[in-house]
DNA sequence: AACACAAGTAGTTTTTAAGATACTTAATGC
DNA sequence: GCATTAAGTATCTTAAAAACTACTTGTGTT
């Protein structure tokens, strides 16, 4: 498939970049497609991010309906973040994307030399 | 294919997001798929863009050998700027953003409602 | 009662990206 | 010789993203 109506096509890829880009979001949603996890178990395995910059991109991605907040426990209170249906359609994409880092990492992540 | 060595899997996420992520460098790369073109040109395309960003981000794509800046003919100078053949490897990959974001425009670009 | 853990919130500061504005150099057309 | 276009550079400001530090609330643990 090509990409068809040029000017429509590069807003898209605007639009969706703003979606999976920034420092966390697609780390994020590349840790949710595993499984779920909890607030703290993205804290551990996102190395650094802080908690109000975690809440705020688990906010942002539940506003846009790729996230679900889950209650699965109260009493103590056990929370879990999971892609939504709709979410889970991101998986294929983020395959793609780490296909083509992989194949070009070499000429690409090289700083040195 | 299935991500293998999560771990790495996610930091090459990361990596590309790098590459394609900002306000940008994605639409820069998109436009370049069709075909090379001048720094005007691309300036006009590219709605809004400034020079000194339109320049700094050219640099950066050039220095990760995603673009080539070719002198296509001096008196009077002109200049092209192209995907390199490893840069050209990228179209395959924005062509699967473009998709995604068309079968899911609906749910994720509604900000009404 | 004191402490720890989970899941955050709140306020401030720092860093980074992008924008605004103006200038430059070489050539070409009028 | 003056204006215009192409392809930028230089400097400063603003805005947005992320980080830093500290605090909170509920629960369970010893």
């Amino acid at each position: 498939m090509e990409i068809k109506n040029k000017q429509q096509g590069i807003m898209i890829v605007a639009d969706v970049l703003d979606i999976v880009g920034g420092k966390w979001r697609g780390q994020i949603l590349a840790h949710l497609c595993d499984d779920p996890k909890r607030f703290n178990e993205l804290k551990t395995v996102l190395n650094k991010i802080t908690s109000s910059t975690l809440t705020k991109e688990l906010r942002y991605l539940e506003d846009i309906k790729m996230v679900e907040r889950k209650i699965i426990q109260d009493k103590p209170i056990v929370i879990e973040y999971k892609l939504t249906d709709h979410g889970m359609s991101i998986k294929d994409l983020i395959v793609h994307i780490v296909e083509w880092g992989q194949k070009h990492r070499d000429s690409v992540f090289k700083k040195d030399e």
